[in-house]
RNA sequence: GGGCGCUUAGCUCAGUUGGUUAGAGCAGCUGGUUUACAACCAGCAGGUCAUCGGUUCGAGUCCGGUAGCGCCCA
């Protein structure tokens, strides 16, 4: 153990001694190469809960390209964990790798120039061209999940080499992959799980739809985009009475599929048409007039067409008015086919309806817009020129271009009848801070549907279900066959159902795999579970789970955050870690938000490269928790500072202990006996205390502002004043209290900044200590000879007042000096300091030493009412 | 439209339950280099705390209104 449990006496130290040339240069590649070696960041498992600091680590996705915001939030988890395992917690803090999903299947298309056929077979001796050809390649799918593997391994790499370069204090013998298969079998059990319990169930129900993608996406997925778009007035006859009701639409190429007028109950204007029914201009559709709240009087006309389905809105009314179904988008977003006078399609001239539905079929939403306000003009129905506006329309966040909503089965977990729970669930957790606790909140109060989990895609976890084929041929979706866990995980599209064999695919009386995959959230929503072997290894979870810390950025709370604490509620009744620590955005040095599109992306290496991974840091935990904060290379600047300054106050503060041999010799703390030397022990343990709190309350950053500015001042001030009683004797017991005083600061002070500069203060601790600093204790008030308890030291105040006359005097000294254009050296002949009797016998205290500093011959104090301090200087 | 956050020195930000003269760093200015540090040190200057009103002996801090910026949700 370090010396801090051992300062009973004078005591020649370990370590390897001062550098001739202490430097930064190489810090990052030597500490991690010893930490590795040293296992400095292992888990111990055999630790009791209790003892246990367990991190549910956000996985990046490694086909995104590396980015300065990775850095920023990484950095703040890492000084929680720094400190966690210096108070004496088994720090479990594994890193993951998120590669499931769209975004590798996308850069897996561009970079090897191929394109996924789930229809063809596949061909074990294909690889990839050098360079991506033009038109890209149909593979089949286990090929294409190939290289999604081989190109997933490579970037975990890049990131792993960012991680350690920044100094992460990842167990790197813990990591994981959300593709992975023990990932995928995790994933795959708590579908099963939810399966069984009735939590998850498939119903064919309005999906929303990215037409690009040819995936469902989920809720959570969306999001708003100002579109232009224009209002087209459309006249609909009356049935059975003379005129026309106009409705406004910004869709017109959904006229076909509508199935009702709505407008508002209290509406005066729509109020008579209630129960009427009016026809649809072109396909002459008798369509009922019906009232809803969620019309909009100020909306257009105040009186709407639904279509199944235009928006979410329709979907609402839809099912709230108990409307038929009439589909006419189909999955690539193209107007399908449809039988004019079949059942459902009743209409009043089938032939003519089928004519003018002619000209859209085939057609992109887009095209059959234009064809059909041409013959909405040709056939008068059309009411002036179309109004152009600018409205939000919904995206799927990585989609390219407008949702649609079709009908389709999907899994769902039932989030809706949770939600009292959930809510409670989001009051139970510990937000840093507290204020985003308020995002989750209001999204579990906007739910506005069951989860959709199904994904329409190829690399991602598959739902691990198959489905009965009846003797006619026809698929049982109703009996759905769910896997065996024991032979988990599987892929139902080349594995055989247990009961089954492989020949009974697709016939009658045998079975046929789902096609989907789940959705990327649906397999992260466990990453506590993943990371703490849920099932695989029962010992490991009971020791980490729940845990204890969920970081993460505010932008997903309503994704990741949200689906994990459904997940943990429904499976363990609990939540999934006590404490959430929300982090900033990082925006561009002007505060802009970065984005690609922007081209304004900070990457972080060469950040790294010129300032060092202890400044870069620096500059992260700066920025307050929840805060977003600018890229700053000043502030970096800043922290490179203050890493060279410790290695030089460590160098001059040991210097002093070292003896000719280089040994050193560090006295005990008993050892402190002059008032000024208590007295600044004294305010670093308020400093220590002031960390100590922040930190446990997640305010990293206060913690690192309250150390480096006592840091500072302990170098401006107090080795100043006693530079030159450190020199003495060491038998001389003011010079042995200095010594020993420098010994039990600078060990303190570097225990506070390991957090955050953990290169520099491992290679300052390492001149005069075998273990590391990180698994060092953090330090408390015993360090500092004081027996108080964290949280209640205080400071005596007469003692404190002698550091603070002390400085004052000197600082005054330095003034003079300034103003007369001297050197700091220039001798003072005479300094005559007037203060209250009590200042003065504090300034007594520390006379020799204020003496030494400000290179006084003759010091004189006045008792007086007014302060005032003369400095003489000698001449030059 | 609803909600959340922000507005303090030229810039980036601290300022905890209200309590002396509102702080720091950067930038600026003036000086200083041989025994920790020129990737340095010392010193100086710089603010109507967005705005209006209220509570109070006392408001950057608490309450309400307004404006601007940012984000989330409709």
């Amino acid at each position: 153990m370090p010396e801090q449990t051992n300062t009973d006496d004078t005591r020649t130290s370990a370590g390897r001694g001062i550098p001739d040339k202490p430097g930064l240069e190489g810090l990052e590649a030597t500490w991690a190469a010893r930490w590795e070696e040293a296992g400095t960041y292992a888990f111990d498992r055999t630790a009791t809960r209790d003892n246990v600091y367990s991190i549910d680590t956000p996985p990046p996705t490694v086909s995104g390209s590396l980015h300065i915001g990775h850095v920023f939030s990484y950095t703040h988890t890492d000084t929680v964990a720094r400190f966690q395992r210096m108070r004496g917690k088994a720090v479990f803090y594994p890193m993951g790798w998120d590669d499931n999903g769209l975004p590798t299947e996308r850069r897996v298309q561009n970079y090897f120039g191929v394109r996924c056929d789930p229809s063809l077979p596949y061909d074990p001796e294909f690889i990839p061209p050098a360079e991506p050809p033009k038109d890209p390649i149909a593979i089949s799918r286990p090929n294409f999940v190939a290289l999604c593997h081989q190109l997933t391994a490579e970037d975990e790499q890049v990131f792993e080499n960012l991680w350690r370069t920044l100094g992460l204090s990842v167990d790197w013998s813990r990591t994981y992959a959300t593709i992975s298969e023990a990932a995928q079998r995790v994933s795959q059990r708590g579908f099963i799980r939810l399966a069984q319990r009735g939590q998850v169930v498939q119903r064919t129900a309005p999906t929303l739809w990215d037409v690009d993608f040819r995936t469902a996406v989920s809720q959570a997925e969306l999001e708003d985009r100002e579109r232009p778009g224009a209002y087209h007035r459309l006249a609909f006859p009356k049935v059975g009475g003379e005129g026309a009701v106009e409705i406004e639409t910004t869709r017109p190429e959904l006229l076909p599929a509508c199935v009702a007028l709505v407008a508002h109950p209290d509406d005066e204007r729509y109020r008579p048409l209630f129960g009427t029914e009016v026809t649809t201009p072109i396909f002459g559709v008798r369509v009922p007039v019906l009232a809803h709240e969620l019309a909009d009087p100020d909306k257009g006309s105040g009186i709407a067409m639904i279509c199944t389905f235009g928006d979410t809105t329709d979907v609402v009314w839809w099912r709230e008015l108990d409307l038929p179904t009439r589909t006419i988008v189909g999955r690539d977003g193209r107007l399908l086919s449809v039988e004019w006078g079949s059942e459902g399609w009743a209409c009043g001239d089938p032939e003519a309806a089928a004519a003018a539905y002619g000209e859209l079929a085939g057609k992109s939403v887009k095209q059959a817009q234009t064809r059909i306000v041409e013959l909405l003009i040709a056939c008068g129905a059309l009411q002036g020129e179309p109004r152009p506006i600018t409205h939000p329309v919904k995206f799927f966040e990585k989609g390219d271009r407008p949702l649609e909503i079709v009908s389709s089965r999907q899994w769902f977990v039932l989030t809706l009848p949770h939600r009292e729970v959930l809510l409670a669930r989001g009051q139970e957790l510990a937000w840093h801070p507290h204020y985003m606790s308020h995002r989750y909140r209001a999204w579990v109060e906007g739910l506005a549907g069951d989860w959709n989990i199904s994904r329409q895609r190829f690399f991602g976890v598959p739902l691990p279900v198959w489905y009965p084929v009846r003797p006619d041929g026809e698929i049982d979706h109703d009996h759905p066959i769910l896997a065996d866990e024991a032979t988990l995980p599987i892929d139902p599209t080349t594995d055989a159902p247990t009961g089954y064999t492989e020949d009974q695919r697709g016939v009658p009386g045998g079975f046929v795999g789902d096609p989907d995959v789940m959705d990327t959230w649906a397999t992260s929503s466990l990453t506590p579970q993943i990371a703490g072997g849920w099932e695989d290894d029962p010992d490991l979870f009971a020791r980490v789970f729940p845990m204890d810390l969920r970081p993460q950025g505010h932008d997903i709370i309503r994704t990741w955050l949200f689906s994990t604490v459904v997940r943990s509620e429904l499976e363990h009744t609990a939540l999934p870690w006590s404490n959430a620590a929300i982090s900033g955005w990082v925006l561009d040095p002007d505060r802009k938000k970065m984005s690609k599109s922007k081209g304004n992306v900070v990457t972080p290496l060469p950040l790294l490269e010129q300032h060092g991974a202890d400044a870069v840091r620096y500059w992260a935990a700066s920025g307050r928790p929840g805060t977003d904060t600018a890229v700053d290379e000043g502030q970096m600047k800043v922290g490179r500072r203050l890493a060279m300054k410790v290695l030089n106050a460590s160098r001059f503060a040991l210097g002093r202990l070292s003896s000719d041999d280089g040994s050193l010799t560090v006295p005990g703390i008993e050892a402190v006996v002059s008032p000024i030397d208590r007295a600044l022990l004294g305010r670093l343990a308020v400093v220590v205390d002031e960390a100590t709190t922040a930190f446990e309350s997640y305010d990293y950053a206060r913690a690192l502002e309250r150390t480096e500015a006592f840091f500072w001042s302990f170098c401006d001030d107090y080795l100043e004043l006693v530079k030159v009683r450190a020199y003495g004797d060491a038998d001389q017991p003011a010079t042995a209290s200095a010594r020993a005083t420098l010994a039990a600061a600078l060990s303190v002070m570097l225990r506070l900044m390991a957090p955050f500069v953990p290169f520099v203060t491992e290679e300052v601790w390492s001149w005069w200590h075998d273990d590391s600093i990180h698994t060092a204790a953090w330090p408390g008030p015993d360090d500092l000879g004081l027996t108080a308890e964290v949280g209640h030291v205080a400071i005596d105040p007469a003692l404190d007042e002698v550091l603070e006359v002390a400085s004052e005097v000197l600082g005054l000294v330095r003034r003079a000096k300034t103003e007369a254009k001297r050197s700091m050296r220039a001798e003072v002949a005479r300094l005559t300091v007037t203060d209250t009797e009590a200042r003065l016998v504090a300034l007594a205290a520390a006379a020799s030493d204020v003496r030494d500093a400000g290179g006084v011959i003759d010091l004189i104090t006045v008792v007086g009412d007014e302060s005032a301090v003369d400095v003489e200087l000698a001449q030059e």
